[in-house]
DNA sequence: CGCTTTGATCGTAGATCGACGATAATCATT
DNA sequence: AATGATTATCGTCGATCTACGATCAAAGCG
């Protein structure tokens, strides 16, 4: 896996409204959750499910069994490599550090 | 366009190894380039011109008639909300301001 | 052991993507 | 006007994506 692949593969994994819905969806949601991103979303189980395979092929989001159900959490490390690169091809504005943010974390 | 929306199309965008690697090019070249794109990535020219006019389409790039080349160059204002939505899914370590970036530009 | 709940997987149908060659359009030059 | 160079567009093919209902697998409970 090439560098301009792994990033790619990245990108595509975040190219649909309802992953960046999941997303954010685990983002605001301080435990785990389950069953209620079928709901959140809006999309069938079945679709849902395959949309956490494919978030989770990623390496973006993971999920560990806890009874019966699953607990789904982030893993923003694996979105490292791609922010980067796009930090890297924004100009930081004149001596600003970060960059403005669309939501910040409490 | 909902915002999440937004955010998958420039994601779609992104994904693509080809895309990416014309990023880069773009990045790393100071003035303008039209067809030295072509043999850099090794495809035909009618897909390396699908790639440029799906870059094009989401805004992250902007060619400018040049004579009777075209001079290609990055609009990295584009990217700013996906990657403030990247921002934000990831933690910063601990009082740490920017990202590791993988690539530090010139 | 049966039953329920939860999530994954299968099979399918339509849409979109990615690549290419061929062709058209545009501009500078002759 | 004709030519050559450069880029865009068209048509097509196979592959992948997205969505759904149906079904299967696993875990807890009576």
């Amino acid at each position: 896996m090439t560098d301009e692949t792994l990033l790619a593969a990245l990108a595509k994994a975040l190219a649909h409204p309802a992953r960046i819905r999941i997303l954010r969806l685990l983002q605001a949601t301080p435990g785990c959750i389950g069953g209620e991103i079928v709901g959140a979303v809006g999309l069938a189980q079945s679709t849902v499910s395959e949309h956490l395979r494919i978030l989770k092929g990623a390496g973006i989001i993971h999920g560990e069994i806890d009874g019966p159900r699953i607990c789904y959490a982030l893993n923003p490390a694996a979105l490292v490599p791609l922010t980067g690169f796009l930090a890297g091809l924004i100009p930081t504005p004149a001596g600003a550090c970060c960059l403005p943010a669309t939501e910040v974390p409490a």
